[in-house]
DNA sequence: ATTATTAATGCAATTGAGTTGCAATAATAA
DNA sequence: TTATTATTGCAACTCAATTGCATTAATAAT
Protein backbone atom coordinates (compact mmCIF):
# COMPACT_ATOMS: atom_id res chain seq x y z
CA UNK A 1 0.00 0.00 0.00
CA UNK A 2 1.67 2.94 -0.87
CA UNK A 3 1.28 5.58 0.60
CA UNK A 4 -0.07 8.93 -0.79
CA UNK A 5 0.62 12.91 -0.26
CA UNK A 6 -2.18 14.74 1.17
CA UNK A 7 -3.19 17.94 2.50
CA UNK A 8 -4.20 16.09 5.85
CA UNK A 9 -0.93 14.45 6.00
CA UNK A 10 1.04 17.78 5.09
CA UNK A 11 -1.15 19.56 7.43
CA UNK A 12 -0.01 17.50 10.74
CA UNK A 13 3.34 17.14 9.83
CA UNK A 14 3.74 20.69 9.66
CA UNK A 15 2.08 20.95 13.11
CA UNK A 16 4.93 18.16 14.59
CA UNK A 17 7.45 19.73 12.76
CA UNK A 18 7.01 23.13 14.52
CA UNK A 19 6.32 21.81 17.62
CA UNK A 20 8.86 21.08 20.98
CA UNK A 21 6.26 19.27 22.69
CA UNK A 22 5.20 15.47 21.49
CA UNK A 23 1.43 15.97 20.43
CA UNK A 24 -2.21 14.64 21.51
CA UNK A 25 -4.88 13.64 18.90
CA UNK A 26 -6.81 16.25 20.54
CA UNK A 27 -4.50 19.16 20.50
CA UNK A 28 -4.03 18.77 17.06
CA UNK A 29 -7.21 18.71 15.77
CA UNK A 30 -8.53 21.35 17.68
CA UNK A 31 -5.50 23.19 16.08
CA UNK A 32 -6.68 22.23 12.65
CA UNK A 33 -10.33 22.35 13.69
CA UNK A 34 -12.77 21.90 11.19
CA UNK A 35 -9.69 21.49 8.54
CA UNK A 36 -10.03 17.65 9.17
CA UNK A 37 -12.00 15.23 10.96
CA UNK A 38 -11.51 13.95 14.31
CA UNK A 39 -10.86 10.00 12.37
CA UNK A 40 -8.51 11.60 9.82
CA UNK A 41 -6.38 12.68 12.90
CA UNK A 42 -5.72 9.34 14.08
CA UNK A 43 -5.45 7.81 10.97
CA UNK A 44 -2.62 9.90 9.98
CA UNK A 45 -0.67 9.53 13.37
CA UNK A 46 -1.03 6.30 13.11
CA UNK A 47 0.06 5.73 9.48
CA UNK A 48 3.59 8.07 10.24
CA UNK A 49 3.97 5.61 12.90
CA UNK A 50 4.27 2.85 10.73
CA UNK A 51 6.29 4.47 8.65
CA UNK A 52 8.36 5.54 11.19
CA UNK A 53 8.30 9.02 10.79
CA UNK A 54 7.05 9.83 14.40
CA UNK A 55 6.83 7.46 17.30
CA UNK A 56 4.23 7.19 20.36
CA UNK A 57 4.05 8.32 24.05
CA UNK A 58 1.57 6.31 25.83
CA UNK A 59 1.11 8.47 28.33
CA UNK A 60 -0.33 7.52 32.44
CA UNK A 61 -3.33 10.58 31.42
CA UNK A 62 -5.00 7.93 29.19
CA UNK A 63 -3.83 9.76 26.00
CA UNK A 64 -0.81 8.67 23.27
CA UNK A 65 1.40 11.56 22.24
CA UNK A 66 3.19 11.83 19.17
CA UNK A 67 6.54 13.39 18.16
CA UNK A 68 8.67 12.70 15.24
CA UNK A 69 11.33 10.77 15.05
CA UNK A 70 15.03 12.48 15.44
CA UNK A 71 17.80 10.84 13.65
CA UNK A 72 16.23 7.25 13.40
CA UNK A 73 17.08 5.30 10.62
CA UNK A 74 14.57 3.64 8.72
CA UNK A 75 15.93 0.56 10.04
CA UNK A 76 17.52 1.45 13.36
CA UNK A 77 14.56 3.80 15.30
CA UNK A 78 16.43 4.04 18.22
CA UNK A 79 13.82 5.85 20.86
CA UNK A 80 15.86 5.06 24.05
CA UNK A 81 14.51 8.74 25.87
CA UNK A 82 12.19 9.37 28.90
CA UNK A 83 9.44 11.61 28.01
CA UNK A 84 8.21 14.12 30.49
CA UNK A 85 4.76 15.21 31.09
CA UNK A 86 3.75 18.25 33.30
CA UNK A 87 0.78 18.25 35.32
CA UNK A 88 0.23 21.32 35.18
CA UNK A 89 0.75 22.82 31.70
CA UNK A 90 0.13 19.21 30.24
CA UNK A 91 2.94 19.28 27.69
CA UNK A 92 4.87 16.21 27.04
CA UNK A 93 8.15 16.59 26.02
CA UNK A 94 11.25 13.71 24.68
CA UNK A 95 14.18 14.66 27.27
CA UNK A 96 17.81 14.11 25.77
CA UNK A 97 18.30 11.86 28.66
CA UNK A 98 18.84 8.35 27.34
CA UNK A 99 17.12 5.09 28.80
CA UNK A 100 19.71 2.99 30.44
CA UNK A 101 18.75 -0.67 31.16
CA UNK A 102 20.52 -3.93 31.61
CA UNK A 103 17.54 -6.16 30.19
CA UNK A 104 17.65 -9.38 32.18
CA UNK A 105 18.69 -12.20 31.05
CA UNK A 106 16.78 -13.93 28.17
CA UNK A 107 14.03 -11.25 27.48
CA UNK A 108 13.78 -9.71 24.55
CA UNK A 109 12.77 -5.60 24.76
CA UNK A 110 11.20 -4.93 21.18
CA UNK A 111 9.85 -1.36 22.50
CA UNK A 112 10.21 0.77 25.61
CA UNK A 113 7.85 3.61 26.90
CA UNK A 114 9.48 5.42 29.41
CA UNK A 115 7.77 8.17 31.15
CA UNK A 116 8.55 10.87 34.05
CA UNK A 117 5.43 12.72 35.26
CA UNK A 118 5.80 16.16 37.23
CA UNK A 119 6.23 19.52 37.11
CA UNK A 120 8.76 21.59 33.73
CA UNK A 121 10.58 24.22 34.12
CA UNK A 122 7.87 26.88 33.58
CA UNK A 123 5.32 25.55 35.67
CA UNK A 124 7.49 23.92 38.12
CA UNK B 1 -12.93 8.60 55.29
CA UNK B 2 -11.36 6.18 57.48
CA UNK B 3 -11.48 2.99 55.24
CA UNK B 4 -13.29 -0.27 56.43
CA UNK B 5 -11.99 -4.22 56.17
CA UNK B 6 -14.13 -5.77 53.86
CA UNK B 7 -14.25 -9.23 51.88
CA UNK B 8 -13.54 -7.79 48.24
CA UNK B 9 -10.47 -6.10 49.89
CA UNK B 10 -9.13 -9.38 51.24
CA UNK B 11 -9.99 -10.76 47.92
CA UNK B 12 -8.23 -8.61 46.12
CA UNK B 13 -4.94 -8.27 48.27
CA UNK B 14 -4.61 -11.49 48.99
CA UNK B 15 -4.65 -12.12 44.66
CA UNK B 16 -1.57 -9.39 44.81
CA UNK B 17 0.12 -10.90 47.33
CA UNK B 18 0.11 -14.48 45.91
CA UNK B 19 0.83 -13.36 42.13
CA UNK B 20 4.17 -12.95 40.80
CA UNK B 21 3.14 -10.51 38.10
CA UNK B 22 1.14 -7.39 38.06
CA UNK B 23 -2.19 -7.72 37.83
CA UNK B 24 -5.30 -5.95 35.86
CA UNK B 25 -8.69 -5.19 36.41
CA UNK B 26 -9.75 -8.00 34.19
CA UNK B 27 -7.72 -10.69 35.28
CA UNK B 28 -8.42 -10.28 38.82
CA UNK B 29 -12.02 -9.90 38.05
CA UNK B 30 -12.25 -13.43 36.13
CA UNK B 31 -10.02 -14.87 39.05
CA UNK B 32 -12.71 -13.92 41.15
CA UNK B 33 -15.83 -14.39 39.25
CA UNK B 34 -19.29 -14.21 40.62
CA UNK B 35 -17.48 -12.76 43.90
CA UNK B 36 -17.76 -9.37 43.74
CA UNK B 37 -18.76 -6.08 40.50
CA UNK B 38 -16.46 -5.37 37.95
CA UNK B 39 -16.54 -1.88 40.10
CA UNK B 40 -16.03 -2.90 42.74
CA UNK B 41 -12.59 -4.39 41.43
CA UNK B 42 -11.31 -0.80 40.52
CA UNK B 43 -12.87 0.72 42.99
CA UNK B 44 -10.41 -1.45 45.28
CA UNK B 45 -7.65 -1.12 43.35
CA UNK B 46 -7.95 2.66 43.25
CA UNK B 47 -7.96 2.87 47.42
CA UNK B 48 -5.19 0.66 47.03
CA UNK B 49 -3.07 2.89 45.45
CA UNK B 50 -4.53 6.19 46.92
CA UNK B 51 -3.37 4.16 50.25
CA UNK B 52 0.17 3.56 49.20
CA UNK B 53 -0.12 -0.39 49.24
CA UNK B 54 0.09 -0.55 45.51
CA UNK B 55 1.20 0.96 42.62
CA UNK B 56 -0.25 1.12 39.21
CA UNK B 57 1.71 0.62 36.12
CA UNK B 58 0.13 2.22 32.73
CA UNK B 59 0.57 -0.22 29.51
CA UNK B 60 0.28 0.37 26.27
CA UNK B 61 -1.76 -2.10 25.97
CA UNK B 62 -4.32 0.34 26.74
CA UNK B 63 -4.79 -1.54 30.39
CA UNK B 64 -3.74 -0.46 33.73
CA UNK B 65 -2.26 -3.05 36.46
CA UNK B 66 -1.53 -3.30 39.71
CA UNK B 67 1.27 -4.94 41.87
CA UNK B 68 1.92 -4.63 45.61
CA UNK B 69 4.57 -2.04 46.69
CA UNK B 70 7.53 -3.57 47.81
CA UNK B 71 9.40 -2.09 51.01
CA UNK B 72 7.67 1.23 50.40
CA UNK B 73 7.69 3.46 53.05
CA UNK B 74 4.47 4.98 53.97
CA UNK B 75 6.05 8.89 53.40
CA UNK B 76 8.57 7.62 50.53
CA UNK B 77 7.64 5.71 47.86
CA UNK B 78 9.90 4.40 45.39
CA UNK B 79 8.80 2.95 42.52
CA UNK B 80 11.63 4.15 40.42
CA UNK B 81 11.96 0.43 38.53
CA UNK B 82 10.90 -0.60 35.35
CA UNK B 83 8.51 -2.69 34.28
CA UNK B 84 8.10 -5.48 31.51
CA UNK B 85 4.87 -6.79 29.57
CA UNK B 86 5.45 -9.86 27.61
CA UNK B 87 3.56 -9.31 24.31
CA UNK B 88 3.22 -13.66 24.28
CA UNK B 89 2.27 -14.26 27.96
CA UNK B 90 0.46 -10.94 28.67
CA UNK B 91 2.12 -10.80 31.69
CA UNK B 92 3.56 -7.27 33.68
CA UNK B 93 6.08 -7.58 36.04
CA UNK B 94 8.33 -5.45 38.00
CA UNK B 95 11.86 -5.64 37.44
CA UNK B 96 14.82 -5.26 40.12
CA UNK B 97 16.38 -2.88 37.60
CA UNK B 98 16.15 0.51 38.82
CA UNK B 99 15.24 3.62 36.68
CA UNK B 100 18.37 5.96 36.20
CA UNK B 101 17.72 9.33 35.45
CA UNK B 102 19.21 13.12 35.10
CA UNK B 103 16.13 14.73 35.68
CA UNK B 104 16.58 18.07 33.98
CA UNK B 105 17.22 21.39 35.59
CA UNK B 106 14.54 22.96 37.02
CA UNK B 107 12.50 19.83 36.12
CA UNK B 108 10.16 18.37 39.13
CA UNK B 109 9.17 14.26 38.58
CA UNK B 110 6.66 13.45 41.45
CA UNK B 111 6.19 10.00 39.43
CA UNK B 112 7.47 7.80 36.98
CA UNK B 113 6.21 4.84 34.91
CA UNK B 114 9.04 3.45 32.64
CA UNK B 115 7.38 0.12 30.84
CA UNK B 116 9.72 -2.52 28.52
CA UNK B 117 7.38 -4.65 26.21
CA UNK B 118 8.58 -7.62 24.38
CA UNK B 119 9.41 -11.28 25.07
CA UNK B 120 10.13 -12.50 28.45
CA UNK B 121 12.35 -15.16 29.64
CA UNK B 122 9.51 -18.04 29.26
CA UNK B 123 8.37 -17.10 25.59
CA UNK B 124 11.56 -15.14 23.85
C1' DA C 1 -26.55 -6.13 72.45
C1' DT C 2 -28.80 -2.27 69.86
C1' DT C 3 -28.72 1.58 67.17
C1' DA C 4 -26.54 5.16 64.42
C1' DT C 5 -23.19 6.51 61.03
C1' DT C 6 -21.26 6.27 56.73
C1' DA C 7 -17.88 3.42 53.88
C1' DA C 8 -18.43 -0.07 50.52
C1' DT C 9 -21.07 -2.43 47.12
C1' DG C 10 -24.04 -3.67 42.90
C1' DC C 11 -26.14 -2.22 38.98
C1' DA C 12 -27.03 0.77 35.20
C1' DA C 13 -25.59 4.49 32.80
C1' DT C 14 -21.88 7.36 31.22
C1' DT C 15 -17.32 9.02 29.75
C1' DG C 16 -13.49 9.32 26.69
C1' DA C 17 -9.79 7.63 23.77
C1' DG C 18 -9.42 5.15 19.97
C1' DT C 19 -11.10 1.97 16.09
C1' DT C 20 -13.98 0.16 12.22
C1' DG C 21 -17.34 -0.20 8.22
C1' DC C 22 -18.69 1.89 4.30
C1' DA C 23 -19.76 4.95 0.68
C1' DA C 24 -17.82 9.13 -1.41
C1' DT C 25 -13.62 11.62 -2.74
C1' DA C 26 -9.25 12.44 -4.68
C1' DA C 27 -4.10 11.28 -5.40
C1' DT C 28 -1.41 8.73 -8.42
C1' DA C 29 -0.59 5.40 -12.17
C1' DA C 30 -1.79 3.82 -16.70
C1' DT D 1 -8.41 11.02 -19.81
C1' DT D 2 -9.45 7.11 -17.55
C1' DA D 3 -8.66 3.51 -14.18
C1' DT D 4 -7.04 2.16 -9.71
C1' DT D 5 -7.14 2.40 -5.01
C1' DA D 6 -5.48 5.22 -0.92
C1' DT D 7 -7.70 8.59 1.80
C1' DT D 8 -11.45 10.90 3.90
C1' DG D 9 -15.92 11.90 6.50
C1' DC D 10 -19.49 10.31 9.02
C1' DA D 11 -21.79 7.24 12.06
C1' DA D 12 -21.47 3.48 14.78
C1' DC D 13 -18.83 0.84 17.71
C1' DT D 14 -15.26 -1.02 21.17
C1' DC D 15 -13.16 -1.11 25.51
C1' DA D 16 -11.15 0.51 29.87
C1' DA D 17 -12.55 3.11 33.38
C1' DT D 18 -15.65 6.27 36.06
C1' DT D 19 -19.98 8.07 38.16
C1' DG D 20 -24.76 8.35 40.31
C1' DC D 21 -27.66 6.36 43.32
C1' DA D 22 -30.11 3.28 46.16
C1' DT D 23 -28.89 -0.68 49.13
C1' DT D 24 -25.88 -3.27 52.21
C1' DA D 25 -22.83 -3.86 55.83
C1' DA D 26 -18.49 -2.56 58.69
C1' DT D 27 -17.46 0.11 62.51
C1' DA D 28 -18.43 3.47 66.16
C1' DA D 29 -21.51 5.14 69.64
C1' DT D 30 -24.97 4.28 73.13
MN1 LIG E 1 10.42 10.92 22.10
MN1 LIG F 1 6.48 -2.18 40.05
ZN1 LIG G 1 4.62 22.71 32.39
ZN1 LIG H 1 5.81 -14.09 28.38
Amino acid sequence: MKRRNTPAKQAVLNLLNTSQAALSQELIEQTLKGTMDRVTVYRVLNSFCEDGLVHKIVSDDGKSYFALCQGCQETHHHHDHFHFRCLNCQKVECLQEEVKVKIPAGYRVESMNCLLTGYCKACA
